[in-house]
DNA sequence: CGGACTGTTGATTCGAATCAAAACCGGTGG
DNA sequence: CCACCGGTTTTGATTCGAATCAACAGTCCG
């Protein structure tokens, strides 16, 4: 693995993390493939039994359920520099799917380097356990944000959750970032219908809180936005080693 | 750690995972510190740093998030054998409350003892990883079930998702177990109000679909039941190293 | 026996879904 | 260049599931 691929999860992993010198060579030693994506493609599908983990490069990933009925539901948002399939390491049949959101630029690296990786350097293992379990925090805060917030709250919640994940990773900033979502995809993250996204938007518009046109979020009012939103990020767990 | 308390521990990890002589030996030496933990006490606490990781051996607990308007909102459901806080080990700040719902019996392992094993014996370490995987997989289900089910179907998923996993440590068998929950808690775990949980569950009473006196919930049609709740449980991850 | 949860019932309200249709857009091909 | 098309966004009218409000009954326990 080398050059961006490298450079993207390296930088990932060492902002919170305690790797030395070893550990990151040894990442970057990884074989990787890489493969360009089309946009809402499914990458990896519930119940596959994938044999490698996806690295996110570049563009935007998304994991959601269908019930049985029909009706989706997203899990959670992913953007580069994340691994969004990592529990397919220890959890062999996957179950939900992984679809990308754009165009994206992946690296596939195997499920036995990745194990080697693991056992021989500890720090890594440790860094890449931290991931799921930020990963679980989230989770977990999307189940309070569909749960018990008004849908404005919800959606403002999702929007300030995204602007701090892609801050810290260098593609936002000044409360602007640039996502090419649709209302409707916005609704499976919220539990909401489209067009209830559609009105909440507007409301928050009406409210100069915020802008949106079409991929372009500007947050404007980041302040009253988190209070409406109720939002903490301690969950997202970003101070390094916290 | 001796007795009960190695039982516990060892019996879940080696039901999916791994492990050899020398791992179990290395659990077993683990240092434990046991304490019993009234009903409805806030074990590890939103903004603790705790030291050690919390050893469920007796009792349910659940861990939930309180949002700044006071809502709550129940994240998971804890069963005898789990580790609840695991997550701790590697993210520093709690996100979140762990609280027992009856009396537990607890042993508490300091994270020096667990990081040592974990570097030591990475069988043990990829054993651990995969558990709090599982948990980010109920997670997942619980966004789900709380986003995209009907009420009835919400309570229903969650009746046999914990059924599944009380039978699985053998705390229950033919539909039947025993957990000392009220309608309130349930209203937080499914996020509905006391009411709408009471009705919900007369007309699954009324339905000769189940069963519930005071602690002891029955599940008599257990097909009619999973697929009204759209019930699959491959999230759980039951099966050995699957 | 009294008090505090817990469970139950009925009446009413409300937030968001649904249904239906129009307006808007970016592309495609004639 | 314009007509057309599918997907997306927007608007309005109506319905519906669950919340809320308000009592009351049951149960446990000191």
């Amino acid at each position: 693995m080398t050059g961006l691929l490298a450079t993207t999860l390296t930088t990932k992993l060492t902002v919170s993390n305690l790797l030395d010198g070893d550990d990151i060579r040894a990442i970057q030693s990884l074989p990787i493939r890489t493969r360009n994506i089309d946009a809402l493609h499914v990458i990896v599908a519930d119940g596959d039994r994938p044999a490698e983990c996806c690295l996110l490069t570049e563009g935007f990933a998304f994991r959601a359920k269908t019930t049985f009925d029909g009706q989706r539901q997203v899990l959670s948002m992913h953007i580069p520099g994340e691994i969004p399939d990592l529990q397919s390491l220890h959890l062999k049949v996957m179950d939900h799917d992984l679809t990308s959101l754009t165009r994206c630029t992946t690296g596939f690296i195997p499920h036995d380097a990745l194990r080697q990786l693991n056992r021989e350097r500890p720090n890594v293992a440790a860094a890449l356990w931290r991931e799921t379990l930020i990963d679980a925090a989230i989770f977990r805060e999307w189940i309070v944000n569909v749960g018990r917030r008004s849908a404005a709250a919800r959606m403002t919640h999702l929007l300030i959750e995204l602007y701090r994940r892609l801050e810290a990773v260098g593609l936002a900033k000044s409360g602007a970032f640039e996502l090419p979502i649709t209302q409707s995809l916005l609704g499976d993250c919220l539990a909401l219908s489209t067009v209830h996204v559609n009105r909440v938007l507007q409301d928050l518009r009406g409210a100069g809180l915020l802008t949106v046109n079409r991929a372009n979020f500007q947050l404007l009012q980041q302040e009253k936005l988190e209070d409406m939103a109720g939002f903490d990020g301690a969950y997202l767990h970003q101070a390094p080693s916290i």
